[in-house]
DNA sequence: CAGCGGATATTCT
DNA sequence: GAATATCCGCTGA
């Protein structure tokens, strides 16, 4: 008999620890997302450490700057980029304020609401590459620029929360390299996912690619 | 299935 | 000016 998913919020608490900590504790929680047309709720089944100013893989690595903002705040906040001219991606900052540190959601099951998903995800061949890598989950969620800042962990009018769900036991917990990392960042094994799920996206190195003329 | 290149704009150097 | 925490569609096996 298989418990059925704690549906009460993370406190905030849970995102003042270190990254490190938190990343792969985050996988199984629920995800909720609050569209006008009704909730979307996504399993986390995959995501990425990190680690402030510390890590060359961080977009924290260099500073403070206008975009990376949000990752020196407060912990359970929401951090969200956009990149390569057309994708956004959602964090949610961890640790200490101003340890600027953060985790990046990469994949997930869409627990429910897959319908709504779907009519963003035109190109999903089926429901489980809905949320299959960062920009995909993103997308799914309806998450866009609009939603950097806001808080995960409020309790009442909040588009996006996250709730406890049911944590994966470490023995289903794998870890390996940071996918799309470039240089030295790439080392750090700080990608987490569950064990044999389908939802899990595929590892790609970093291809550093030029510009066309 | 793998490999490739195009799309696209923000961000930082 | 160059790189990017990506995805999609096409090609060839």
């Amino acid at each position: 008999m298989i418990a059925s998913p704690d549906r009460t919020p993370l406190p905030r608490e849970f995102f003042d620890r270190p990254v490190l900590e938190v990343a792969p504790d985050l996988l199984g929680r629920l995800l909720v997302r609050d569209t006008p047309d009704g909730p979307i709720v996504l399993r986390l089944t995959e995501v990425e450490a990190y680690d402030g100013e510390n890590d060359p893989g961080s977009h924290a690595y260099r500073g403070r700057t206008a975009r990376n903002e949000v990752m020196f705040g407060a912990p359970g906040h929401v951090y969200v980029y956009f990149t390569y001219g057309m994708w956004f991606c959602m964090n949610l900052v961890c640790g200490a304020e101003g340890r600027a540190s953060a985790v990046l959601l990469r994949a997930g099951e869409i627990v429910e609401g897959a319908e709504l998903a779907r009519t963003r995800r035109l190109s999903a061949r089926n429901d489980k590459e809905l949320a299959k890598g960062p920009a995909r989950l993103a997308t799914a969620l309806d998450v866009d620029r609009s939603l950097n800042g806001t808080d995960a962990c409020a309790t009442g009018d909040t588009p996006l929360r996250i709730l406890h769900g049911t944590p994966v036991d470490s023995s289903q917990v794998r870890n390996g390299p940071r996918t799309g990392v470039s240089g030295e960042g790439g080392v750090h094994p700080w990608r987490y996912w569950v064990a044999d799920d389908p939802t899990v996206s595929p590892y790609r190195a970093h291809v550093p690619r030029r510009r066309r003329s």
